[in-house]
DNA sequence: ATCGTATTTCCATGGACATCGAAGAAGCAG
DNA sequence: CTGCTTCTTCGATGTCCATGGAAATACGAT
């Protein structure tokens, strides 16, 4: 993880629209959900509401899957835990609420 | 921490240059830095490094401490665990590289 | 008071972002 | 092939952001 990376993502999330469509992926977990379910849920605009997605794809942090005519949109944890992990490894080392890795480089 | 303020703080870091300011002085420890330590150290104009830095500390994920002509500008872990926290909470539940929480709200 | 150092504010510029409606494309059903 | 549903791309608009030079401010020293 790079920096330039990890930048691009937390810029991904430092959205509030796109922090709460990931939030709501995040809820939803394994099932995912569908974009149109997604918009409902929001109450944003579609085409808004795709321009999000496709930013919050093409940095890693959610999934898409089809199933016939529905995209079904899924957070990915793996990429949330390395961007976690990038911040705790030199952020948080002495502090109280300190992170624990277990195997991982 | 509502979701509002976790996504000024996700876009503070979300930009290469807030960042890396962020890492040195995460890595500058207790003693922090000055302004001007920062801006040879990162080789960006002085007003620019201002501007970022203002938009830090507006967040609370830095501080600043006058000592004489010179301000010493230090990371704020306490703002940073937060965050993670935050992103730990509702997202990273089930991942290996989970976090734990120890007593904190 | 004057000077010098440290840092911020002012101002301007180019670029990126957020938003949405309308039109297009992808895929199934009949 | 026609129609229907789902989603994306196009086009346009307003707003906010990143950057840095120049001027202003804050503060200590002489």
């Amino acid at each position: 993880m790079d920096i330039e990376e990890a930048a691009t993502q937390l810029e991904a999330l430092g959205n509030t629209t796109r922090l709460r469509v990931y939030r709501a992926l995040v809820r939803a977990g394994e099932d995912g959900l569908p974009v149109g379910g997604l918009q409902m849920k929001l109450g944003i605009a579609a085409s808004t509401l795709s321009h999000h997605l496709h930013r919050l794809i093409s940095t890693g942090l959610v999934t898409q899957e089809r199933q016939a005519t529905t995209l079904i949109c899924r957070a990915n944890y793996t990429a949330m835990n390395g961007l976690v992990g990038f911040l705790a490894d030199e952020c948080c080392a002495d502090a109280p609420y300190a992170v624990k890795k277990e195997g991982a480089a």
